[in-house]
DNA sequence: TAAAATCGTTCACTTAAGTGAAGAAATGAT
DNA sequence: ATCATTTCTTCACTTAAGTGAACGATTTTA
């Protein structure tokens, strides 16, 4: 389990012992219980998340309705707004499924990058790529009707359909659950015909 | 006006007279024409951009018809997809307004961070604070609204909306036009009440 | 300055999403 | 195993966005 750590970094830069050594020392790892709640609304955090194995869920409540704007599957890094931020946190984080993954604290990140600045490098290329990629997204996002959203999804991140509850699928699609719902029972007559 | 950019610097590590020289001699700013072209959709381009007057409009062609996704104002950095991904680019930059920018190429960025750490520092913290905050524009954008979405860009860039033609600001908004148009007046009667 | 193109608004109509309610199905708890 | 809760779907109705067209108003360009 451990390996996949090392594979994700090695796609950026290579690593000596010591420096493998440096990243196990710091008891990282951690497994989770599905339904347990990492951030809450409110809560200042220092904590960064890498996910091995499992899917975390990122959501607001707003009007006392639940807004889920992310899903972290297997090899997705997430980093709160409010680590980087310093303010209290305004959405939750919780497992949908039983988890593993990396937690790492802030400080200890900016110890590890300026004792190795090969990891410095590692966390601007890795946070540009993320930032373009996101930007990809949302510009997708913008550019499409919930429906084609859904097809999208379909495509890029079809397991996301099978573990995920509908209703929270339908508010990241930025619509509701019976929308959801009519909307495939929509495309399903289509591809019928 | 290039003090500008050192005051955005500064706000992230604090340079050195040689570092402000190294950054100086680089030749990086422009300026230039409303309606110029800075990147087109199938070029491959190792440009990244930051505002330092006026205004620049991100855009698909799609259907032979624009969708604008994004608008960079005084002090906002942007790197396009493909610098980062080393492919053809999937969307246009031109200016909105006549404009003056730096505009840098990616080796030569290389080259100034692996010559001044500091730098790699400030990129990483850049790109992570720009990562967090488009997380969060996304996030409002998904759980809400196109007429939350107007009211919420009338608060926060009030300035587009005098600035940028509608029609761009419509697909801006995940809408079309007339949409745009109706819901605008929707709003002035409501407030007329 | 005149003609042409672009832009913003309005209208009538169509399509799809939001809402509230109801019921079936699946899940979780005791 | 049973009861309770949550989840998903369906329905009728409301609201708002998409579409195509028309018409000034503005801007561009020749």
């Amino acid at each position: 389990m451990k390996d996949l750590v090392f594979d994700f970094i090695s796609k950026y830069i290579s690593l000596t012992e010591d420096e493998r050594n440096a990243i196990l020392s710091t008891d990282l790892f951690q497994s989770v219980k599905k339904g347990t709640v990492l951030l809450r609304e409110g809560q200042k955090s220092k904590e960064s998340y890498f996910v091995l194995k499992g899917c975390i869920r990122v959501y607001y409540i707003k009007d006392g309705e639940e807004k889920t704007t992310a899903f972290c599957t297997e090899m997705d890094a997430f980093t709160p707004h409010c680590v980087i931020n310093k303010t209290p946190s305004e959405y939750f984080i919780s497992c949908v499924e039983d988890t593993t993954l990396t937690v790492s604290n802030s400080e200890m990140e900016a110890e590890i990058n300026s004792k190795f600045p090969k990891f410095e490098i590692m966390c601007r290329m890795l946070s540009e790529e993320l930032l373009a990629k996101q930007r990809i997204d949302f510009d997708e996002f913008k550019t499409s009707s919930p429906e084609q959203r859904y097809l999208n999804l379909l495509q890029k991140r079809p397991d996301l359909i099978q573990r995920v509850p509908q209703h929270q699928l339908a508010s990241y699609l930025g619509i509701k659950p019976q929308s959801l719902s009519r909307l495939r029972s929509r495309i399903l007559e289509k591809s019928k015909e």
